[in-house]
DNA sequence: TATTGTTATACTCTATAACTATA
DNA sequence: TATAGTTATAGAGTATAACAATA
């Protein structure tokens, strides 16, 4: 269920206009797809995600990489096995992500005060200061992206959706 | 942004318990993560894409090939770019998925009426079967995907998701 | 000159198997 | 025996460039 792009629908019947010139765009009937919570969901999210790539990527962070230093940031000596557990990241695809983070010098693995097998994730200055910084960008960037919401509506918008995957 | 399993807030200093047992899970604190509508709307809809691809595998249909052939049940004669436009799927990308629906005689392609650069996608007799129960458990299973929510939950729901993208 | 459909290809993301060192 | 972290690798999904046929 990939996000679209048109909505209005249109007849039922033999479609006899193709795209033409690109920009008025065909009106495609999608009103099914419209009906799902799974579909609007989805458009909704992708909507939102394409300007936090964009925004975050004045920090040179991609959204996982954000995600991560959040985590730590509020979870000092974090594991990499928690943070994949927290981030539905498979250990193996972390361990680049996370030596990239150390080569920039935002995070400094520790090891693990009570098990020698692990290791602890925490933020160096330079980290802390990045991680604040893409936070506020982060809180911005929402606002912007459901600027047609209510700060009411988006409450509600965030308990609902919670509804579904709590 | 990926999706997390953990929720709950934890203290914020030093984190001193690998996950251990696996089981009782570690409480990590993501609760910064939880204000972000991005973050909720991204695990909402993957919920569902979880419900949504385990389900619609009964049908032997990945998200994107139910997709086409709901919009091409919607939409006769609909072409590849207008596929495409849609469902934001990139043309390159879109001709081995339509090929593997022709292989399956469930749609078929023939010349368009009016531009003979263009082909008009149809479903067949047995395309058209499949696409009316593919819908109808998809319809079912996002009821059951969002059980929690009332009826009016889910109306309001999907209208603040459109107020996002639309 | 632009668009439709296509091939070939590259890049990113995600997933699996297997290893080591510790528990 | 199980877990943390790692390596290597396989597989999706997604992206770009370039082409022939037609507009």
């Amino acid at each position: 269920m990939p996000r679209a792009r048109t909505s209005k629908p249109a007849p039922s019947e033999e479609n006899t206009a193709p795209s033409g010139t690109t920009a008025p765009g065909p009106s495609i009937d999608a009103s099914f797809l419209h009906t799902l919570v799974g579909y609007n969901a989805r458009r909704a999210s992708m909507s939102i995600i394409e300007v936090f790539v964009e925004r975050m990527a004045t920090h040179d962070l991609k959204m996982v990489e954000f995600s991560v230093l959040s985590l730590v940031s509020h979870n000092p000596g974090i594991t990499s096995r928690q943070l994949c557990a927290a981030l539905d990241v498979m250990p193996p695809n972390l361990v680049g992500l996370i030596a990239a983070l150390e080569r920039r010098k935002l995070i400094e693995r520790r090891p693990h005060p009570t098990d020698r097998r692990a290791v602890g994730v925490h933020l160096t200055p330079a980290g802390a200061e990045l991680t604040a910084q893409a936070e506020r960008t982060a809180a911005q960037l929402e606002m912007d992206a459901t600027y047609r919401l209510t700060d009411a509506e988006r409450k509600t918008l965030i308990q609902l959706l919670q509804k579904i995957y709590n």
